[in-house]
DNA sequence: CTAAATCCTCTAGTGACTAGAGGAGCAAGC
DNA sequence: GCTTGCTCCTCTAGTCACTAGAGGATTTAG
């Protein structure tokens, strides 16, 4: 079909086969395109993005580093000290000690609540509502020992799709 | 002033008094109520909400919940099964568990992300970004041995306000 | 040629708030 | 009565990192 001196653009990809190789979901691309975090990407004639390699490393770069809980912002920053290797890489460095600060952090703050449920739970004797020490710990604050911050939320993650009901917003308004 | 038999309202509490008493933001307050977690409010003839002691309690309870990381569908449904306090606790107990269950869950999470960061952090010779083994490492999935799921996220505490700069949205768009 | 798959842009939704605009009520001091 | 300053009201929009879906264009396979 083709003779030798074509160039096939073998190691251009769709979005699509991008999202495959780099684990990175497709609408998740472009929101990152959207975000900065990739360069103006070539189009083809019908307007469509093509990812070559060091783009879909880039991909895996960043889907990493989510998983570890950088941000944006903190990835911003590590891919753009990854253009430059020749500098220091104490800026690498105290962006990742940073984060891993913020990790013991929370898990010093999770234990802390970890205790409180446990104590709570235990507490609880199975028996009327009246009498729950669950209800009564919650009701009540100066019972619980622990008193830390915990910037705890149930957050979903991003890797796990995690299929919830399409429930509808009870949104109850004042009547006027 | 006033002889005794007025009744003066001294245990209905403007929405700014009632904050304070429970620890809870005022603007916060307004969305629970719009949320549902409180009941409709009686008002003044101006317009403003009056709460007593039961919704101060009420409140606290929220915010104590809150800390605890129970999310508002958990915190509504206890909410009502407080108001129950003959019925079994057995629901109770379950919602406290799957708490507990959960934050568990990601403290395991966080614990295996803490060894990772933690690699990475001490792998770094504090050389050339070249060189950089968390540069590296985030590039290259295949190098770091924990593969968890972490669902983790940066999130900003419901109790320490946490100072923000006011940054502008760089967002930059395609030039068509 | 058609049908299916993939792609495009754009808008809106998630959770649990937070920030701010623009206006109204209210108590104290003059 | 009037002003000042505080608190309150409603409403909208923003946060973060996506996710879902509408409505349409393009590409590929049969």
């Amino acid at each position: 079909m083709s003779p030798a001196e074509s160039i096939p653009p073998c190691d251009l990809l769709s979005i699509g086969a991008a999202a495959r190789a780099s684990g990175v979901k497709v609408p998740t691309i472009r929101f990152y395109e959207e975000a900065g975090l990739l360069p103006p990407l070539p189009r083809t004639d019908g307007n469509r993005r093509l990812y070559d390699t060091a783009q879909v490393q880039r991909l895996a770069f960043i889907r990493h580093a989510r998983e570890l809980g950088f941000d944006l912002d903190a990835i911003r920053a590590l891919l753009q000290l990854q253009g430059h290797p020749d500098q220091s890489c104490a800026e690498v460095d105290a962006i990742a000690r940073a984060r891993l600060t913020e990790v013991r952090r929370r898990i010093a703050a999770l234990k802390a609540l970890e205790a409180e449920l446990d104590l709570m739970v235990r507490a609880c004797d199975h028996g009327r509502i009246g009498d729950c020490r669950v209800i009564e710990t919650l009701a009540d604050h100066t019972h619980c020992r622990f008193h830390t911050e915990t910037d705890e939320r149930p957050a979903p993650p991003p890797h796990a799709p995690q299929t919830r009901p399409p429930q509808a917003t009870p949104k109850r308004r004042a009547p006027r």
